[in-house]
DNA sequence: AGGATGATATCC
DNA sequence: GATATCATCCTC
């Protein structure tokens, strides 16, 4: 069963011709995910992470996102090398990277470019579109309210019940830069502006 | 500023 | 086996 019940419906003017397509879900295609990092972290601003679990979709628009650029970058996990948590991040684009952090919360990545290479990027923020119950500012809340877990390490992400997708928005009108949280340990690479967010959005994290 | 809370990496 | 660290969040 499909429902798309839960999205807001773009108002049509009187009289009008919807374009088809116009409102559905279009899930991101792999090629997507196999692009440069930080092309692919601004793009998924504004897209919409959708989970369908126990016949809800909750569903949530990305307001705020991190790059990780690989095992050369200081604060990627990939930089520890090949290891069972890093699996996923090694593998192939449009996988998620999900990790348990401070012995409390799971962190959700999509990871990106080529097999191997072990860029992510790291979803830190939604704006509640359907179905969230809590809040959905800063990464630890946001799988919490989406109901993402370690159950999703390595879930494919053209799967019909996680997954990103477009619902044909135009491209953000503004794109604010920082740098990334809570990586202060990895020296010149915690100075990188690598994190990005919708500057006039609610829901991101910080300021 | 500091605590909760547990997996992971990196020592011995 | 022990310990230090941690891509967080909350309370004080």
């Amino acid at each position: 069963m499909v429902r798309t019940s839960g999205i807001p419906a773009r108002a049509a003017p009187a009289g009008s011709v919807p374009r088809p397509g116009r409102c559905a879900l279009a899930k991101l295609p792999r090629n997507f995910y196999d692009r440069n990092t930080v092309v692919v972290a601004k793009e998924l601003l504004g897209k919409l992470l959708v989970h369908r679990v126990a016949g809800v979709e909750r569903i949530g628009k990305i307001v705020e996102v991190e790059a990780y650029l690989g095992a050369h970058d200081k604060a990627a996990h990939s930089s520890k090398g090949l290891t069972p948590r890093t699996r996923a991040m090694f593998g192939p684009p449009g996988y998620a990277y999900v990790y348990f952090i401070y012995g409390r919360y799971h962190c959700m990545n999509v990871v990106t470019e080529r097999e191997g290479k072990g860029c992510a990027v790291l979803l830190r923020a939604l704006e509640p579109v359907a179905n969230l119950a809590g809040r959905t500012r800063g990464p630890g809340l946001l799988t919490q309210a989406m109901q993402i877990d370690g159950r999703h390490y390595g879930h494919d992400l053209l799967s019909d019940d996680l997954f990103i997708a477009s619902q044909g928005e135009s491209p953000p009108r503004r794109i604010a830069r920082s740098r990334r949280i809570g990586v202060d340990y990895a020296g010149a690479w915690a100075r990188r502006h690598l994190r990005f967010y919708l500057p006039d959005n609610p829901f991101v994290s910080r300021r």
